[in-house]
DNA sequence: TTCAATTGTAACTAAACTTATTACAGTATG
DNA sequence: CATACTGTAATAAGTTTAGTTACAATTGAA
């Protein structure tokens, strides 16, 4: 029943690198901020770099900046950076082909997971990184 | 980053109740069509019974049936009933008090996931079970 | 050139969660 | 009273996620 908080995490880095005005920001910074480890960080890190939402530079006084302005990234790009795409899994096993049910069930589900998850992505195309860092500011 | 299956199969077994045509179906025969065993199923039940989507009969000839019509029940119901409602989760541990974004994101986040997963309530609210029923039929 | 700082990633461990299974008490039905 | 079910606890097995250690590769600077 539990979600995963990839996401959730991806958005706070996104804003902390934003917050570095275009430095370079170190893992070990962004996981104190987290609270986590850096190499989870650094794991996610590559996942957003990836997806061209992030640039990374190894060796001393390297560290990982925004590859677009906040307002060029869509939450939309992110969630699809880092977490399943799913907003509710098919089921792990093949349904019984000899029930009427059974055999036509499966492409059902599978065309409805689709649509909401379309839906999901539309919602999240939305918010930009831009309007995350403006809500962090008005707190 | 792996979804939640409980929600597709949840659907599965009302589309099996609904064809039932309201007579009690036993657990051990929507196991065999979902290809689980017969106390997943029951526990599922258990949660759909809370939610007021199907009502069962302990004893012999007991068995299980839709609480309402097909085109009465909608996916969101079902959804909420079984899901864990939310599309991602907050992170895990409290991000860092003493950094500026740290300080501010969870509320911001939070918020977020309130929009997101209203906007799939409201898109899953948009499907009974009828709908499912049809495209099952149609195949 | 050598040293220190940093990323990238593999390997492993630990924790959490999900699914499956067994077992059995409780309850209708005939 | 015997049979056939549900409800649910307990447990095991499997899967996923998060955390940690370790270290090679790279960069920048003394």
């Amino acid at each position: 029943m539990a979600a995963n908080s990839q996401f959730a995490i991806a958005v706070h880095v996104l804003t902390v690198l934003a917050k570095g005005g275009g430095e370079r920001v170190k893992s070990d910074y962004i996981a104190q901020s987290v609270n986590t480890n850096p190499v989870v960080i650094r794991r996610l890190l590559s996942n957003l770099q990836d997806a061209n939402l992030v640039v990374s530079h190894v060796g001393a006084s390297g560290g990982t900046s925004l590859a677009k302005l906040p307002k060029d990234i869509q939450l939309s790009e992110v969630y699809k950076a880092v977490a399943c795409g799913e907003v509710f899994a098919l089921p792990p096993k093949k349904p019984n082909e000899n029930c009427p049910v059974g055999k036509n069930i499966a492409a059902v589900l599978c065309n409805l997971q689709k649509e909401i998850d379309k839906s999901v992505n539309e919602k999240l195309r939305q918010f930009t990184l831009r309007d995350v860092i403006e809500r962090v500011d008005e707190a």
